[in-house]
DNA sequence: TTGAAAGCGCTAACAT
DNA sequence: ATGTTAGCGCTTTCAA
């Protein structure tokens, strides 16, 4: 049987609240000598407080709940780094659950679980969420924020992500700038950012006077597998130039590009949309567009802490965006 | 105020009894209707039972707290999802704490945190670990188990691990086969991994009969920035062929030698250890060693809940590390 | 099938 | 500086 406050305080000879303000450091309220007494002889008890008892009696928690639904894009792992930084610095723990590989009904179970812990608040890392589960959120009376997913017909949930239509926007726009006008949109889904994306793709290729054809655009799911396969669609389309809905599209592509024989960039320009960390190790001529994932994190605490309006992350598309040598 | 089980119980007419009853499914101990009743209340009013009540009072938790400690490399991240399936089919929740990177301290802290969890077990995933923190461990009254880390001189401490020792001579002699005699090893460190692979390594010269010049040996952190740093420190060693001590150093090594004019493999020939995601991506001439991560966190979970012995996952080194077109 | 009540391990007044 | 005690919100006998 594990040990609790009550065996420690016995073998102390001390009272229960003794032994908790001693675990505490509550140096004010207890004898130095009594307190290094108390938490000597509970270490060699190997005694460890029941954090649930504690929190049901003292009713503080101090613990940011995350939830990752992860992809196969790792965009998250650099937006936990953040969260996890930022959250030390402000004395919260972070407790993060896992709800599997976009499966809707483990979502929500895990946002219920998250919901149980009574953390301070939640932070919601995810490409995709439906209807049912953001109402699980607001229901509940935990404050909580979406990361990297929004919807602007929804003001009442709060979000932290990039600006994804300014990023379609300008991604396009570095392409077109450089003269192409058969551009192809490859990769993005159907969630929230990818219809982002593409409505700032379609908006400035529209600017641009230029008219899509329905056969420049393919969905898909952001991985690298999923670039090498959609190669294929964009082939024999007179396309001179792709916006990737990723880098791992983007990485994929250009596999599979070098495969069958197609230069990038000379026959094919290829701009990735999300920068990772394997940025510069995928080739070299590839880089991505960096948003700033870290600073996500980051934002994303002090936003759930101080209670803040929903925030967009600026990307400095173009500045980032320098596929080496195009064209 | 957060709605508790004292008000369900007044708005649904019932006592706190049945509404815990209905909450939690207990078919055989309600009539249906109430059941229904009283969760749909529940729903309405946003309630979610306080986990650390919950737990306090029925002393059950069947949570599996996942320590990562993690580092450069990205091969946990594989290991989770191996802990997060088997975990969920075996009807666990799996809760995760973050320890930072690298950091002694914060580790030592994120222990105690786990143990105050309660949870049935704890895993802790880790490149390193001190004498100290294995002793708050195996002192606390909670099963763990380290994974990716191990002592051959301390069996008490449990483990599910690679076998570092095997690796690092198989992939010495896969090298050896290829006729190379100037064989270098470099960006491990000097955790128990990094020392198991170097003693598999010495041990493969040696019995080839093969002295090893100390100047062969490189000490490192296992990413890919120290891979591409490391890469001088080979040179003008004569030098035919490198054990690199991850798939990290050797994209580095392999990023540096391009960057040098050094042909790989014509030149040099770069062997990693270690697969991960990136391993076709990284580039087309290196394909690396794919120990079985997934593979690792299924049978820590199994490990842990089963209460068995330490384990080596076994690794198939030398059909999976073909180096293509190596010399 | 439901309710009353004890108690899980801890914290925080309040008392001494 | 330390002890006593009343809960925190829930589960679980035991009774009805």
């Amino acid at each position: 049987m594990k040990p609790t406050i009550k065996n420690v305080a016995k073998a102390a000879g001390v009272s229960t609240a003794t032994v908790s303000r001693a675990l505490a450091n509550k140096d004010n309220l207890i004898r130095p000598e009594t307190s290094a007494r108390v938490r000597k002889i509970a270490q060699q008890m190997g005694y460890h407080k029941n954090v649930a008892a504690s929190r049901l009696a003292s009713n503080i928690t101090k613990t940011i709940a995350v939830i990752i639904n992860y992809t196969q894009t790792d965009f998250w792992q650099t937006i936990l780094d953040g969260i996890l930084k930022r959250a030390h610095e402000r004395g919260h723990k972070v407790i993060i659950f896992s709800a599997g590989e976009h499966d809707p009904q483990r979502l929500n179970e895990t946002i219920n679980e998250a919901l149980e812990h009574q953390a301070t608040g939640i932070l919601l890392i995810s490409g995709r969420i439906d209807h049912q589960q953001v109402n699980t959120l607001s229901n509940a009376h935990t404050p909580y924020r979406l990361i990297s997913i929004y919807n602007l017909r929804h003001p009442e949930h709060r979000f932290i992500s990039s600006d994804d239509v300014k990023i379609g926007i300008e991604a396009t726009n570095y392409l077109l700038q450089k003269g192409h006008t058969k551009i192809g949109l490859v990769g993005i889904d159907h969630s929230s950012t990818g219809q982002q994306r593409l409505f700032g793709y379609q908006k400035a290729m529209t600017n641009a006077g230029l008219i899509i054809d329905p056969g420049w655009i393919h969905y898909g799911n952001y991985s690298y597998e999923n670039g090498k396969e959609l190669f294929q669609e964009i082939q024999g389309r007179g396309l001179t130039a792709v916006v990737a809905g990723s880098d791992m599209i983007a990485a994929g592509l250009i596999k599979e590009a070098a495969r069958n024989d197609v230069k990038v960039p000379d026959q094919l320009s290829i701009i990735g949309i999300d920068g990772s960390i394997i940025d510069e190790i995928i080739t070299p001529e590839l880089t991505t567009v960096n948003q700033d994932f870290f600073k996500m994190g980051t934002a994303s605490v002090d936003n759930l802490l101080d209670d803040d309006q929903s925030l967009f992350i600026p990307t400095k598309i173009v500045e980032r965006a320098s596929v080496k040598d195009l064209n």
